[in-house]
DNA sequence: CTGAATCCTGGTTGATACTG
DNA sequence: CAGTATCAACCAGGATTCAG
């Protein structure tokens, strides 16, 4: 997720920008990241209600803390998601989506009923064309193939 | 990208056989990458008429004939695009989506509408936080402000 | 408990040149 | 025209450690 600065663009040595407006490219630089859509789905899950930082490690599986802080951060600033801080001695922070968030939480639902629906049908295709070229053709070596280790659910 | 799922390492690397992958994570792996999406959308704007390579190259902005190859590819073998070959001299080859391809574009194009309508807003999230940051004091000063030499590891 | 800072890795992208 | 091969760079993200 590009960290900060929609405004600029600081990488790229030389002109790297395809295409500075399409909103729909950024939103998937967002939704994209390993952890952003599962974020967002806890969240909305738990909505209206708020939930900690430790609970929400436990419930995405596998996340570091560094990435559920960045993670958190980057919905923060993109107005995604609030901050609540308690200031206790062992400080409690809670989250919770924004309406802005919830807003996103249904074109989500609707990519994810799509991916329960039919990517059992993009993981035979992918299979059938393994096994296509499983015999020697090393013309053509899959580019990603069958499963590729992706960690968390 | 580890070939196969025998991922065998020796002695270093510890566990990596986490999950097996939600069908939403996949998903968002395939149409994260910087250029599967539009492709999927100048597809479907074509629909049903085939486009050929250099078409496709023509109308998505930046893309090198590399990455073009390897979308194309990928959406392939996943099903969601066919891919025609005229056996001409010089080869002309015709790309469309598939049924599966086209049913994609329906949560697809409800992510587009959520971005058009939205990430205006996020990005005024965003500017809201930069210069929350950005005045006369640093809280955190910039570790690598504007850095025109980047040092090679 | 929350989260920031640091080091490191490999997967992803890009530019370029070559082939059929 | 439609790719492929090679080289180099970049950045997400994981582990670890430090701090309030």
């Amino acid at each position: 997720m590009t960290p900060s600065s929609t405004s600029r663009s600081p990488n790229s040595a030389r002109g790297d920008l395809f295409d500075p407006g399409c909103p729909t490219r950024r939103l998937l630089d967002r939704i994209g990241t390993k952890w952003t859509s599962m974020a967002v789905k806890v969240l909305a899950e738990a909505s209206p209600e708020e939930v900690r930082f430790a609970e929400l490690q436990r419930r995405m599986t596998g996340i570091s803390q560094k990435m559920l802080s960045a993670t958190l951060q980057g919905l923060t600033r993109d107005g995604l998601v609030a901050r609540r801080v308690e200031a206790t001695v062992p400080p409690r922070v809670h989250y919770r989506l924004t309406p802005l968030g919830r807003s996103l939480e249904e074109p989500l639902a609707a990519l994810r009923e799509w991916a329960e629906a039919h990517m059992a049908e993009v993981d035979r295709a992918n299979r059938r064309g393994d096994e296509a070229s499983a015999g020697s053709s090393p013309a053509v070596p899959p580019a990603r193939a069958g499963s590729p280790p992706r960690p968390p659910r």
